[in-house]
DNA sequence: CTCAGATTGATACAAACGGTTACAATTTCC
DNA sequence: GGAAATTGTAACCGTTTGTATCAATCTGAG
């Protein structure tokens, strides 16, 4: 079933950026780069990302700062370049939560082999291992969706039945409201997949879910089409943290 | 009637890992590995790790202080490797309640040896001697399962018996609600087994389940499926330790 | 204003996937 | 030892979802 891995690369020096992503990309993987943390988290927001190799050493937010922020927010691997041979580069980096680190100069089939590693055991993970800090609960125009139930209810309090894909899809908006996706990131963000030329099941996946949440799907409310764009999701959206169930506790605080 | 034992080798070390990984497989075991602490409480979280082989030098987390904590939550034999040939270090090691261990460098053909007679050790005991610190009564929408009783009890009242897969399979989503297990992980979790090609015995036993547990078998509220994916439990899980709420099993923290 | 080309929406269809039933093999329990 | 229950396998069928196709709509040049 797999799709090739997306892997962004975060450096500043956009000789090694372009290095890495062609290198990449010749070996199967699907990839995108940014040159700070700014881009970094815009790439996260607009993209299924897979794996993240990151340069410690950058103006800026430097890379670690930036792994621990993908450590808290996001649940992707990483893989730290590190100039220093160092120790304590190491120690530091694993620390934060990095799931491998290399130091420059480094093989790039050495990249390939710890990008490769690493994700086989990502992968033998639940790929869902949910996000920190997820609303479990989103609300939309009189819309309520109970992300970890899956279940969708109407203004009228009835359960409208959403196949995965709808729920994907819906999701996907949701999390980016007014934000316009292009069809090629709603592929990515939905299916991990990259388009095909005349591909054209996200406007069939967007007909469809239309059909489901739009009173007039002839004249989309919430969902609306940006002509040569893509797509936006106009609605406000509102979003609660419920209560904890045992299952998330990470906390080691006490209570 | 044995399926080949599931190791989990935890090794801050790549080669090491690759190497033992390498070997044990050749051997006839199924192998996983973790390069420390949270990958390894992660596996343990999602396959049915039958024994451990445990480094005890590794930076964050060391290998005594994993070692502690596997005997305290978990009921899977240990094997420690140490780099020293200290007796003090062996004393520590089998006082935490390491089952055997074996001092660097070793040769694979002795860890192969301690990891059968430690399996053949464990089997011979109750297999399922319960977790440490594990939850007797489990609630969910307004069901009750006492796990040592395996009686599961409806909103009703009503004892619903459960056949011993039934039991497994409620148990294993119980413990991991809102997370979307694939059949391979669900196969492992509840049978120790690796699925087969074609394999649809966990389809079919969640067919049996939602008979039993869901108001409507056809259109399911707990145990969802997520098509290409697996299923997921979404109901809100609580579990009790006797009278005390019940933490999830992050905590090392005295309490 | 009109028309051609491009873009999008809708429908139809096929392949893949999952739910269910039946049945056989196995185990459990009198 | 035999009946009943359990559990894996196979088969059938409904659903989901991507692709193809055609109609509708938009855009911009003339």
């Amino acid at each position: 079933m797999e799709q090739s891995a997306h892997i962004l690369v975060v450096d500043d020096h956009r000789d090694i950026r372009e290095l890495l992503s062609k290198y990449l990309s010749k070996n199967g993987f699907r990839v995108s780069d940014a040159d700070g943390g700014v881009k970094m988290r815009q790439m996260l927001k607009t993209a299924a990302i897979d794996l993240i190799v990151l340069d410690v050493m950058m103006p800026g937010e430097d890379g670690l700062t930036l792994c621990r922020y993908v450590r808290e927010n996001e649940n992707i691997p990483v893989i730290l370049l590190t100039a220093l041979g160092e120790e304590t580069d190491r120690i530091i980096g694993l620390e934060i939560g990095a799931d491998d680190y290399l130091t420059k100069p480094f093989n790039p089939r050495e990249l390939l082999a710890r990008i490769k590693s690493v994700l086989r055991r990502s992968q033998s993970m639940p790929r869902e291992a949910e996000k920190p800090n997820e609303p479990e609960v989103l609300t939309f125009d009189d819309w309520t969706l109970y992300v970890h139930q899956r279940e969708l209810v109407s203004p009228d309090g009835v359960t409208v039945p959403l196949s995965a894909a709808d729920y994907r899809l819906l999701v996907t908006f949701l999390k980016r409201p007014t934000m316009v996706l292009s069809r090629d990131q709603l592929l990515d963000l939905t299916s991990g997949r990259t388009a095909q030329i005349f591909d054209r099941s996200i406007d069939n996946q967007v007909s469809r879910l239309r059909k489901k949440i739009e009173e007039d799907p002839k004249n989309p409310r919430m969902i609306k089409t940006v002509r040569g764009g893509g797509y936006v999701f106009t609605a406000k959206v509102t979003g609660k943290v419920e209560d904890a169930t045992f299952d998330d506790v990470d906390e080691e605080n006490d209570i």
